[in-house]
DNA sequence: CATGCGTGGTA
DNA sequence: TTACCAAGCAT
């Protein structure tokens, strides 16, 4: 098959077959082209879609997020994950207005260099925003090319990477950049799939490497397996008398960082006193919940949620500084402050029959 | 350049 | 239940 012929029957099957009624895709503009590539980085379309409506609600445009306070913006994108994304996003919204007047260079390496924009997405946006021919290497696009192929090797390696780059850049059409560019990706996501590959009714399997060898499951190589270790940590869940949990904001570098977390503690020790000590609360201990186990990419979490409420009215004197607060959940409501999907999910359950379970250990110490 | 960084779905 | 997978980038 020509190079020609492998554009052209990606855009037929696109046109036929594609995904033509995606948020980011009415109107096809710059700003929302942005903001669904960063939201799409690792992660899927069905997930991103209702963050995507409520961001674009509520920031419409490059320089309302640019004016937002930063907590605005991680309380929108909690739940979503990598949230160096949403940092990112913002500082780049500011940098836009500041030197860009709130436009997106056509530049390619001049893209590159804003932060949260690496090759990939900002050859995504410049195809999908203005027809722009460069090519993407996402997800979707190494596992349709791996195979197309027959590439050997883990994508991760540079070497492998290098060659996926290349025949990504090879493939390329002349017209039609910014439909070739949601084709590739729209065939990866619904044809040319992880586990069950349609190759019945792909365009490009005559041509297909990894078919003709009937080795399509092979392809891409799988990452190589790591230990995945499991970390332990107590969650101290205060509860004043209005119901409100005490958070704090995290640093901004590591897990959840930026997000607003009830004090997270590694090890086991006297709670009451430190939480006298730490923060000024005189505490008496609650019915605790049940252990959350949380899964990361790289580590397996267990959390342990101790409730401590405060004893009497001291709510007055409680330290309500800018790096901590006092979260309310109610069901259905965004939280004004981000917080991670598990702590939301442990503040949002129906926690509060005492009968529910026995946890004295954690009070042992 | 190898590693850190989330979460929800699926088998 | 566990394991694996899914639209990358920054350091």
């Amino acid at each position: 098959m020509t190079k020609a012929a492998f554009s052209s029957r990606l855009l037929a099957w696109f046109d036929r077959h594609g995904r033509h009624d995606l948020p980011w895709q009415h109107p096809r503009e710059a700003y929302r082209v942005w903001l669904s590539e960063i939201m799409l980085q690792q992660t899927q379309v069905a997930t991103v879609i209702p963050f995507f409506e409520r961001f674009i609600a509520r920031f419409p445009t490059v320089q309302a997020l640019a004016e937002a306070p930063a907590d605005d913006v991680l309380a929108l994108w909690a739940g979503l994950g990598y949230y160096a994304r949403a940092r990112n996003l913002h500082k780049c919204a500011q940098l836009l207005v500041e030197h860009y007047e709130g436009a997106f260079p056509y530049d390619i390496d001049t893209l590159i260099e804003l932060p949260g924009i690496g090759r990939s997405t900002a050859a995504a946006i410049l195809s999908q925003a203005y027809g722009e021919r460069h090519a993407i290497l996402d997800g979707n696009v190494r596992r349709v090319l791996s195979r197309y192929a027959a590439i050997d090797g883990w994508p991760g390696q540079p070497a492998v990477q290098k060659k996926l780059w290349a025949l990504s850049e090879s493939l390329l059409p002349h017209q039609r950049l910014a439909d070739y560019t949601q084709a590739i990706m729209d065939m990866g996501a619904t044809v040319c799939t992880s586990r069950k590959p349609a190759c019945g009714i792909c365009p490009i399997s005559d041509d297909c490497s990894a078919k003709q060898q009937g080795k399509v499951l092979d392809y891409p190589a799988a990452k190589p397996k790591r230990a995945h270790p499991l970390k332990r940590e107590w969650a101290l869940l205060i509860e004043n008398a209005r119901g409100e949990i005490f958070c704090e904001r995290r640093p901004p570098a590591g897990i959840w960082g930026g997000l607003w977390c009830p004090p997270m503690l590694k090890e086991q020790q006297d709670w009451l006193a430190l939480c006298e000590a730490r923060y000024g609360f005189i505490c008496e201990p609650a019915n605790p919940l049940a252990v959350v186990r949380h899964s990361f990419t790289h580590f397996d979490l267990e959390i342990l949620p101790l409730r401590l409420k405060l004893i009497g009215e001291q709510s007055k004197n409680i330290r309500e500084a800018s790096d901590a607060t006092w979260v309310k959940i109610t069901a259905g409501i965004t939280p004004a402050v981000g917080l991670p999907a598990p702590i939301r999910k442990l503040l949002e359950s129906p926690n509060l029959s005492l009968d529910q379970l026995q946890c004295p250990e954690s009070f042992t110490a």
